[in-house]
This record gives C-alpha cells, sequence and structure tokens, in this order.
DNA sequence: TTTTGATTTGACCAGTTGGTCAAAGCGACG
DNA sequence: CGTCGCTTTGACCAACTGGTCAAATCAAAA
C-alpha cells in the first residue's frame, strides 16, 4: 500500500485510471456484479497491482461515490434564492439534463446504489442530502409565498426535476429503442422547458 | 425436469414460490447479485429441488421479466384514443403512481434490467414497446393537432410519465430519505395531478 | 553506481457460485 | 399392497471471486 503521503506521479497516473475503469464497470454492473479482475484489466494493470493501490473492492467503490457526490450535488447548490425563481429553476433543470447526457455514467452509478437501496450512502443521503434538499426547499416555498411562481409542493418538485432529467441517463437504452433514430436529447431540452414552465409560471 | 403438460398441485405451487422468491432477490439485487442459494432458501426449497423446475437462474429470469412484462404495459394499453384526453392522460398517471406504491419490486425488476442496457429484453423494447409507444404517440399527437391538449412531444411527454411515477419505486430509499417522516405517497398524486394539469391544459 | 523505497507480478488460497447426478422418498392410482 | 412417475436431496464439481504474499523489478536520489 502507497504511504499517504505527497502522492508520485505513478500513483496519480494509476489512481485514476483506476477510478475511470471502476466508473465503467460499477455504472454498467453495480457493486455486485463487478469484478476485480475486469476493472483491472479495464485499468490495465494486474489484480495485485489494482489492490495495491485500494485496499478492496469496496474502497475503490467508495471512493468512487464519495468522488462523485459533490459534483452530482453542484447544480442544485447552486440554485440561488436571489435569483430570478423561474430562470434558477429552468436553469436547475437544463444543467441535471446536461449532466445526463455528459455523463451518464455517474448518473447510473448513484441510480444502481440507490435501487438496491443504498446500503453503502444511505446515511449521507439523509443526514446530507436531506439538509441541502430541506434547504433549497424552503427557498422555493418563500417564491411561492411571494407569489413569483405557482403553488408546487417543493420536496416534489425537486424530485420531479431529478427523475425527469435522470431518466435520459439511467434509461438511455430504453428511451432510444423507443425513440428510434431520434436523438433523445434532441427534444428532451425543450420538452423539459416547456413542462416546467407552464408548471411554476404563476 | 417435470413435463409439460398439466403442471400438479404441487408444481403449480413451488413454480409460484420460485416466481415470488425470485421477483423480491431479483428486483433487490439485480441479475448478478442474485443467487440462486437466496432464491431458493426464500421459496423453502432445496438449490437442486429448484433447479428441478427451471433449468437456471437465467430462466427465472426471464420468466419473471416475462411474465411481468403484460401486466406493467397494460395501463399504456388501456390509454383510449376515444376517451376525454386529460382525463385519459391523468387516469395513466395514477395509475402507473399506483403501481409504483403497490408493485415496487416489479418496477425495480425492470429498472435493474435497463440500467444494465436490458441484455436481456433489448429486442422487446425495440420492437413490441417501440409499437405501442408509437401508436399512444399517434394518438396523443391526433389529440394536439384536434386542440383539445396543449402541444407537447407525445414520446417525451410519456417518458415522462414512466420517469416521474416510476422514480418513487425505483428510488424509494432516496425519496424517504429527504422526506424524513413524510410518507411520499401522500402528497404525490395530487403533485403530478398539478403537473399534468398544468403542462397539458390548451 | 549503489541504495532505497516504490511498483509489479506469478503463484496461491479459501469461499462462493451455478449447476449436476445418482439415489432416495413420496403419492396416487391400479 | 405394489408400482410407477413425480419430487426431493446430499454429495459433488469446475469455474470464478476477492484477496494475500514473497519475491522480483523498477526509478530516482545519493
Amino acid at each position: 500500500m502507497p504511504k499517504d503521503r505527497t502522492p508520485t506521479r505513478i500513483q496519480k497516473k494509476n489512481r485514476a485510471a483506476i477510478m475511470d475503469a471502476a466508473l465503467e464497470v460499477f455504472s454498467a454492473q453495480g457493486f455486485r456484479g463487478a469484478t476485480v479482475d475486469e476493472i483491472a484489466s479495464l485499468s490495465g494493470l494486474s489484480k495485485p497491482n489494482l489492490l495495491y493501490y485500494f485496499a478492496s473492492k469496496e474502497a475503490i467503490y467508495l471512493a468512487l461515490l464519495e468522488r462523485q457526490l459533490d459534483t452530482w450535488l453542484a447544480p442544485l447548490h447552486d440554485l440561488d434564492p436571489d435569483g430570478e425563481p423561474l430562470e434558477q429553476l429552468l436553469g436547475y433543470v437544463r444543467r441535471k439534463l446536461e449532466m445526463s447526457r455528459d455523463f451518464p455514467r455517474e448518473s447510473r452509478l448513484f441510480a444502481h446504489e440507490i435501487i438496491q437501496g443504498a446500503p453503502r450512502i444511505g446515511p449521507v443521503l439523509s443526514r446530507d442530502l436531506k439538509a441541502l434538499v430541506d434547504e433549497k426547499a424552503a427557498v422555493i416555498r418563500g417564491w411561492i409565498a411571494a407569489g413569483r411562481i405557482a403553488p408546487v409542493h417543493p420536496h416534489h418538485l425537486i424530485f420531479s426535476i431529478w427523475s425527469l432529467t435522470q431518466h435520459y441517463a439511467d434509461f438511455d437504452v430504453q428511451v432510444r429503442a423507443v425513440l428510434g433514430q431520434e436523438d433523445p436529447f434532441e427534444a428532451a431540452p425543450d420538452y423539459l422547458d416547456t413542462l416546467f414552465t407552464r408548471l411554476l409560471t404563476p
């Protein structure tokens, strides 16, 4: 196991390669479906060499989840209480949809974890995620009270943004199967824009 | 292996027990995460006995998917071209949401399959599901042309119904973690009703 | 060049997995 | 009761899994 101080150039490179390969495999197969061998070969390392950088399969998985979590929640974090309400919310939707298009693996990684009952990040959800959502829900409630957007249940509004946008990443295969030739991300932005505009315009 | 003709009372009972146990396990763990041992013990049979009724783990999984598929698509099938458009669509939403509440395991079973790239029901999606959706999309397009609902992209409308309703089954843990005490299915029906009413009212 | 620590590997291990098989048990019908 | 086909099981297996370890190799500072 490499020491904790000042990672080598090689350490950085190999850790990055492992994380990327792990994202590929875990997001496609879930935790139990993924194998260390597959991650190792995809990252160009032997299995013992991979386990020289990460203590265990679970350690890789946890490192991945942790690394992606902040990135994943950033758009919600950026929701500005002092901004124009509809503009803020539509911007949030747009950014989440872009993330589904540009980072579908990250989306599916979380999807797997949560569908299985969030056995490894459950506590984080009930603590950090809940706190963040509650905070933003309060902002939305304020906007509603001020008559700046139409009245809706704030929490469910956020759920609907998550589900509508992440659907295009998590269920990509289904969406494309049903659409045939058409690119999902051609019409989706306008559709969601329209949906939330009609929902939220007072 | 039991013969194909006229299943015994015992065959019926055991097959049913296996299917139910398999639904429990597959929906929680996905295909690769599930083990035959777990399904066997949950259904009260020994592993060799289970494999006397189903040729393989995959055979159980496929039988499950096939059995649930019709049930799963029934609500969309029932969308009546001759009904009142908004009423039909809101009814579809309501029924899908009830299914998420009453049959979350079935929802998660499909979710697992599709997130992993639908390796086993991909063809069914591109053929049967696509055909059904295209048919109903045409109905919706007709309603829009007649000015009976507001203009929206029909396919994406259907995607949004799927994602919004199934989210409450597939991501149940997250939803409950964020909501805390509150029951998701208390406010969800009204929320979705409002959302689609505002979206679709001309 | 030598040394020292970082890096890599082949061989190996114990536990789990899906699946097999011959033999034993059971139930209904004559 | 006896028989015959359905049902159940214990013992077993080969492949795979996550993980270990001692030894070999490599890189860079001295």
